[in-house]
RNA sequence: GGGCCGUUAGCUCAGCUGGUAGAGCACCGGACUUUUAAUCCGUUGGUCGUUGGUUCGAAUCCAACACGGCCCA
């Protein structure tokens, strides 16, 4: 740090404690310490033991962490260390670690990190603790933490510093853990299922899979364009056409849009395909996933967010799209859903903006996303999408105006998105050329022709169902948190000014 | 992109209709060998987001801009 202009006094007073340190020769940041412990262990191992009991077995233990709090009764103080799992109190006495160690433990600062060892006691308060006969400065900290007790709020300066959130704010903590254990209770699932997790490029040279703005970077070397993928879907469905049959893969896609409290630039989505499966199985299958993983993370299938209960033990409703849109518009008979014109006069009462080139298909879409889905408690499946804004799916055999499609709706929110996958190469060929014209026609989410996509189709892209799950929101959900960025680790941010 | 709100000490926040900036915690000095928002005494700490305007005088009123939050598209 060349520029000192912005530190405060307080800065200012640890660098010169540090300073000190050096000039003693005392080391600030040695790395020979070794813990024997966590925090948590010692509590669960100790935490309910009887004072006597604690005494008799005499317990010593080394730990170490970052020094949050701090109280110096003149010859005794009591400092609580945070490690990974929690923290514990240390009880530092003068006549235990003698003079010279007990005055420099009064110079460290809130915020340095400490190892200690000594044996575990109980105060005469009932905490469990360690006196010390052992302390050692291990990181000096040149920064002040935020106050003990109202602790960091500012929402900026926890997206931006997210170590300064995580290291005062347990809620954090618990976000973060709690994403992470889902994940890795998302890859079991599907691990033992059979699935295969692969790695698929994020670097695509045409953008495909879904409906959405792609980020352009350009490689130098091949003097050309590419693009950050919008969604893995279309390598994956080439992975099933080479056979590998059941494929997951969890990972960023990118969508180059505003950002908002639901949607960030770079998010993460799971994607898997299942080959001799359609859309009724991976209903099943995503049903059995949710309560699994709400089993394995919060150890109930009720979901408490944002004030409602959400039950994932149950089974989930089923609903067609046109069914959702009766039932929040009961003004409306399955009539006026079956014809553009009727449809299109429906929308327009309600505000919905419809235009010359919507088809009835497009039109049924917005009638739902503008009136029902915000409304659907859930979990709830709505299945039946309308053929055009589905260009990847595979139409009805009943019915070939809609596809064999799902969304899940949880709290008005599209969590997941699943189909049949369309395996008629000839079909999918002219799927691209409408979503091509679409593009010449002004739509810039439209789709790109992808012709190396329709040749692994002529080699025979067995039946397959596959879906995508959004696991951010997912984790939103899990959590009982209203903002994306409060998932996401660093979040993307304009840059400070 | 539009509307509303916010930006004051390291952190959390006061600061009225304009009169020259405050508290708690943290920090620094002192007392204190079972405290836990430790306590008690005494200090220290500021480009009031940035730039411009109005005014004798602006943290305060006005405008633009920056960043953030919430809502809407």
């Amino acid at each position: 740090m060349s520029d000192e202009t912005d530190e405060n006094k307080l800065i200012a007073r640890r660098r010169e404690k540090l300073a000190g340190l050096r000039e003693a020769d005392a080391p600030a940041f040695p790395n020979d310490f070794r813990r024997d412990t966590l925090a948590a262990t010692i509590h669960e191992r100790y935490g309910g033991m009887a004072d006597e009991a604690l005494e008799a077995a005499g317990a010593r233990v080394c730990i170490a962490g970052r020094m949050m709090t701090r109280r110096v009764m003149g010859k005794a103080s009591f400092a609580h260390l945070q490690d990974r799992s929690g923290q514990i109190q240390l009880h530092v006495r003068r006549d235990d670690l003698g003079e010279a160690a007990y005055r420099a433990f009064k110079e460290w600062d809130l915020g340095d990190i400490v190892g200690a060892c000594g044996t575990l006691f109980r105060t005469r308060k009932g905490e469990l603790s360690v006196q010390c006969d052992t302390l050692r400065l291990l990181t000096k900290s040149l920064r002040p933490l935020p106050e003990k007790w109202h602790g960091l709020t500012d929402p900026e300066t926890r997206y931006r510093q997210r170590y300064l959130d995580l290291i005062v704010n347990e809620e954090s903590r618990r976000v973060f853990t709690l994403r992470t254990r889902l994940l890795s209770a998302l890859r079991r699932y599907f691990d033992e299922a059979g699935f295969m997790e692969v790695e698929t490029p994020m670097m695509q040279p045409i953008p495909g899979g879904a409906a959405a703005r792609p980020f352009v970077t350009h490689h130098n070397a091949l003097g050309r364009d590419l693009y950050l993928r919008i969604a893995p879907e279309l390598y994956l469905k080439r992975l099933v056409v080479g056979g590998l049959e059941r494929v997951y893969e969890i990972n960023r896609s990118f969508r180059n849009e505003g950002i908002s409290t639901r949607h960030n630039p770079e998010f993460t989505m799971l994607e898997f395909y299942q080959a001799y499966a359609d859309y009724r199985d991976l209903m099943a299958l995503t049903e059995s996933l949710l309560r699994h993983l709400t089993q394995e993370v919060l150890g109930t299938g009720q979901v408490h967010w944002q004030g409602s209960t959400y039950d994932f033990a149950s089974p989930f409703e089923r609903l067609s799209l046109n069914e959702a849109i009766l039932r929040y518009n009961p003004d409306l008979a399955a009539a006026d859903l079956a014809e553009r014109e009727r449809a299109a006069e429906a929308a327009r009462v309600r505000g919905i903006e419809v235009g010359a080139g919507d088809g009835l298909g497009k039109i049924l879409l917005a009638l739902f996303e503008e009136t029902a889905e915000a409304q659907l408690h859930g979990p709830v499946f709505i299945t039946d999408y309308p053929r055009e804004v589905s260009p990847l799916a595979r139409p009805r055999d009943d019915a070939p105006f809609f596809t064999e499609r799902f969304e899940l709706i949880v709290g008005g929110r599209e969590i997941a998105n699943g189909f049949s996958e369309l395996n008629d190469p000839e079909d999918q060929a002219a799927r691209f050329r409408e979503q091509a014209q679409e593009r010449s026609d002004g739509d810039d989410e439209a789709m790109h022709y992808d012709a190396d996509f329709i040749r692994a189709l002529e080699y025979g892209l067995p039946p397959t169902a596959g879906e995508g799950i959004g696991i951010d929101r997912l984790v939103m959900l899990l959590a009982d948190c209203d903002s994306i960025r409060d998932v996401l680790l660093f979040p993307a941010m304009r840059p400070e000014s």
